[in-house]
DNA sequence: GATTTTACTATCCAAGTGGATATATAAATT
DNA sequence: AATTTATATATCCACTTGGATAGTAAAATC
């Protein structure tokens, strides 16, 4: 269990300290989760099994219909605390106690960072955007949507100001969070090619680099330097 | 059908002329081949139904038992004719009626163009790469790795030679790779986010100029070219 | 033209699926 | 301590899945 679901946990406990049944039910809504992220990023929402991850939850599938109702909701349910905790890692970054305002450069650095912690993001999200879906249309139009449009404008001063190549925004976007994702994405795939473990820092710092390399970017110029708002900032 | 499937069904057609039965045989297994690297890329292996397929390719289910045998060994053939198209698109694409050892310019522009023609390819290499399993083991021991030997010296030599950024050689051939793919691969997403339809010829020029220029790089070394053989290159 | 071969169909099967419901059990309330 | 409430279990259901097999019809062979 992570930084943030041990604080919403804590949360929870404060308010109903005296209720034995609601810290439980929580505690086993959140391995649920758990369980399910793990699911349904690994195998797609399809090929993941109720079952299958009320066994990992250790409760039965009966559980999951009482506490979430359908598979697809419990899907939702897992995407949406997968990108809550998201635009808060990205606002608050673990690797960086005191986070100010970012640059691009430490912006890049944050979302590989995240990306390198938690690869079942990019990995439910690619599993859904391969064709067309009542999900992914929710996903897209809930969270992805307005990811993009925090982070859009950020990049298109970053291109005028000739700190980006020139290019299609839509393009950049696209390599710019493709790259940042791939390699931990496809960690059973690099595990096999090159022998290497992608959650290895060494790994990651070097990734971190090779993607601000390719953007030729350092950690100058900052990202809405203009709007004290735009500190929450995100791609996805 | 493409022009890749119809040469083999033409030398095929010229071999076994005189025998009707071949023929509609060849047709039916090239059906049936086609749907099914539709439905797996587009649902994965799990999610893809046998007999959707066989519908799609007009056939009953049995049918595909009957040419393929099990799932597994269906998913296998479409995956051999996925990788074997690729190796020749990339030698000898349908873009350049006259290649010759291509530039690294060149060979990215071949890449991108091939990914927009057959975002399958990423998609079904994307849903096996997310969690270790037979299929991917096979898949990357018999076409990735030798897809990445034959274009790793290439790239080690342009970012020795200065013309790529200093980074990890690992990190560069995802970054290469993700960052052509994306877009084409995400189709379904960027329709929703943006409206754009990624087949759409100047899209998919955008797309090219942005992953040259993000490289920076122009049509001037050569990839390869101290060794003929490496111009049927690939990175997968 | 009769016989053999073979690509394909119709149908069955066991296993697993998401979902529903009745029951048990433990915690909270009185 | 008895009663109520609610979380979790055991079980059932209709349906789909991959796979298997017996039968059909058309093409090739004789």
């Amino acid at each position: 269990m992570d930084r943030f679901k041990r604080q919403i946990l804590a949360d929870e406990k404060r308010i109903y300290r005296t209720d034995k049944r609601r810290q439980q039910k929580l505690e086993t809504r959140i391995r649920i989760l758990d369980a399910a992220l793990d699911h349904f990023s690994r195998r797609g929402f399809e090929a993941a099994a109720v079952r299958d991850i009320a066994a990992d939850a250790g409760v039965t599938h009966a559980v999951i219909r009482l506490h979430f109702g359908t598979k697809d909701q419990l899907w939702r349910e897992a995407v949406s605390q997968l990108f809550a905790r998201f635009e808060q890692e990205m606002a608050d970054p673990p690797e960086e106690p005191t986070s100010a305002t970012p640059s691009l450069a430490q912006f890049i650095r944050r979302y590989v960072l995240y990306s390198a912690r938690h690869p079942e993001h990019a990995r439910i999200m690619m599993h859904e955007s391969m064709e067309p879906s009542e999900r992914l249309s929710w996903m897209v139009d809930t969270y992805v949507i307005p990811a993009h449009r925090r982070v859009m404008p950020a990049l298109e001063r970053a291109v005028q100001g000739r700190r980006l190549p020139a290019m299609s925004l839509v393009s950049l976007i696209y390599i710019i969070s493709s790259s940042g994702q791939s390699l931990f994405m496809l960690g059973a795939e690099a595990k096999l090619i090159y022998g290497i473990d992608v959650a290895a820092p060494e790994t990651i710092d070097q990734h971190v680099a090779a993607v601000l390399a390719l953007l030729r970017i350092s950690y100058g110029s900052t990202v809405g330097a203009d709007r004290q708002s735009e500190g929450a900032i995100g791609i996805a």
